[in-house]
RNA sequence: GCGGGUGUAGUUCAGUGGUAGAACACUAGCCUUCCAAGCUAGAUAUGUGGGUUCGAUUCCCAUCACCCGCUCCA
């Protein structure tokens, strides 16, 4: 069968038709990079937030879940380094289009001025006087000092103090982080142990791109693993390969994941590597799996005073865990098994459909009931429908003809059509459909129940 | 961040300085047939704000949004 895969453009027009994304604020000209996701994309989301709790909660010992408030005390910011390494004074030089850090300018062209005690204007004044030249195309026309913080300030209260900014979180992990010895105590969790997150996360990029692959507001589902040093070299190696296979349980080849270990490193991190799945605009990041070392418990001792130390029973020793984090972006993943599953289909010279291929597991709706001819036997087909919703998700179809509610099932991705006929008012059999393979088989209403949940 | 492109119905596209049109999709009814195809009726659109003009969806400006390429970021 010709399978034809489907554009940026078609996936986007595709999400709005189906209701599984919309523009965000769409009725007051939209908000650049916001999504809101319909009621089919929420479905989708909320399915593979299940397939990854199965997946790294449930089939895991010692997995645990949090979820901790996106809002959290800007010490905790302080402690990450999220704060002061987002926060530098930057500029572009116009020339050569590179970035430079000011106060670095400033300090490498003359030492014997301190640039950290002078304001964002006196820097700015300082490069435009001395014509400070960019160290790597020797001109001097730079853009003004733009502070590129990532971080979403917001205020608490109602006076506009400066004491009172707080922040969106741009991570998940630090949740976790904060709470490690909680979890730890309330579950009488011993080394090595994990604590998982889905939740969301906010950053202030500057470039929007590629539909929902980056946006401001994005939903993670991340996996912290706490262990001891040594253990963490292994770790690292082992969920690599697990996230590895994660994807391709929800469907994505081999063919089109592969690992991208980073080079330049974030400031809390020993090793970095990302998988990365091939999207129509190119590879882009899924997963990130890095070695975070001690660094973040050990920060969070020393700025809240607090011990961060795991006593080890048998050896009697105290000290600071290491942590591999794995970090799953769910927008991009939804992103992705829509491009994977969605094709038009040709099935004879004049005849298409779409067809979006999801693992039954993941889709949206289960089945479609349909009643052959409506006067006949809607009522039967709705008794079917009141019995199916008991367990999965299911809806009911009696506009139009046959052939053309399967299509509108295919097209969301409906695993399975149970047609309800004359037969079945006689002999309590219905036609049970396969999205994929067109095929039909008889089966006795009794045991649909047992067949669908078989196949999810 | 830079450059290019595009904004007309849910989708894909017409069109016009003076009443905005189609196809598919959708809704209701008829028809009854296990793969979109029959009949009848119906709802739905010029992204936003200015300017020019008697009059702007059309021309101009701005803005917002999306797509493509480069650059960044991870």
């Amino acid at each position: 069968m010709e399978k034809r895969n489907f554009s940026m453009e078609e996936v986007v027009a595709y999400c709005n038709q189906y209701g599984f994304i919309f523009q965000g604020s769409e009725i007051y000209g939209g908000l650049a990079n916001t999504w809101d996701y319909g009621p089919l994309g929420t479905r989708l989301k909320n399915q593979l937030k299940d397939e990854w709790r199965k997946y790294f909660i449930q089939q895991r010992e010692n997995s645990y879940e949090v979820d901790a408030d996106i809002l959290m005390n800007p010490r905790v910011w302080e402690a990450s380094g999220h704060l002061a390494g987002f926060s530098d004074p930057l500029l572009d030089c116009k020339e050569c289009k590179t970035r430079h850090r000011a106060d670095n300018l400033i300090q490498d062209f003359d030492a014997s001025v301190n640039a950290d005690a002078m304001s964002e204007e006196e820097m700015m004044g300082f490069i435009r006087k001395r014509q400070i030249p960019c160290p790597v195309c020797g001109k001097s026309n730079y853009t003004d000092i733009r502070q590129f913080n990532l971080m979403f300030e917001t205020k608490r209260g109602v006076t506009d103090d400066r004491a009172n900014t707080i922040y969106l979180r741009p991570e998940n992990a630090q949740g976790e982080y904060v709470n490690y010895l909680n979890v730890m105590r309330s579950m009488r969790a011993k080394l090595p142990f994990s604590i998982g997150q889905i939740g969301k996360a906010f950053r202030n990029e500057i470039t929007p791109k590629n539909f929902t692959f980056r946006t401001i507001e994005f939903e993670q589902m991340e996996f912290q693993t706490f262990c001891r040093e040594g253990e963490d070299i292994e770790l690292y190696e082992y969920f690599k390969e697990y996230g590895k296979s994660f994807f391709e349980s929800l469907g994505l080849p081999s063919d089109k994941l592969r690992f991208h270990d980073h080079e330049k490193l974030a400031h809390y991190a020993k090793a970095a590597c990302d998988i990365e799945y091939l999207f129509p605009f190119g590879w882009g990041e899924i997963n990130g799996t890095h070695n975070r070392t001690n660094f973040d418990l050990l920060h969070h001792q020393e700025y809240s005073g607090k011990t961060m130390e795991y006593y080890d029973d048998i050896t009697k020793e105290k000290f600071i865990p290491f942590i591999i984090e794995s970090t799953y972006g769910l927008d991009r993943l939804v992103l992705a098994l829509l491009f994977e599953g969605l094709h038009e289909e040709k099935i004879n010279e004049t005849d298409t459909r779409i067809v979006f291929q999801i693992k039954p597991a993941l889709a949206p709706i289960k089945v479609n009931i349909l009643p052959l001819i409506k006067k006949r036997h809607s009522n039967k087909a709705k008794e079917i429908q009141r019995m199916l919703s008991q367990c999965f998700m299911v809806q009911y179809d009696e506009a139009g003809s046959i052939g053309k509610r399967y299509r509108r099932g295919d097209a969301i991705g409906v695993p399975f059509a149970v047609t309800v006929d004359d037969d079945t008012l006689e002999t309590a059999t219905v036609t049970v459909r396969d999205r994929d393979t067109m095929e039909q088989q008889r089966i006795p209403i009794d045991d649909l129940l047992n067949y669908i949940c078989s196949h999810l």
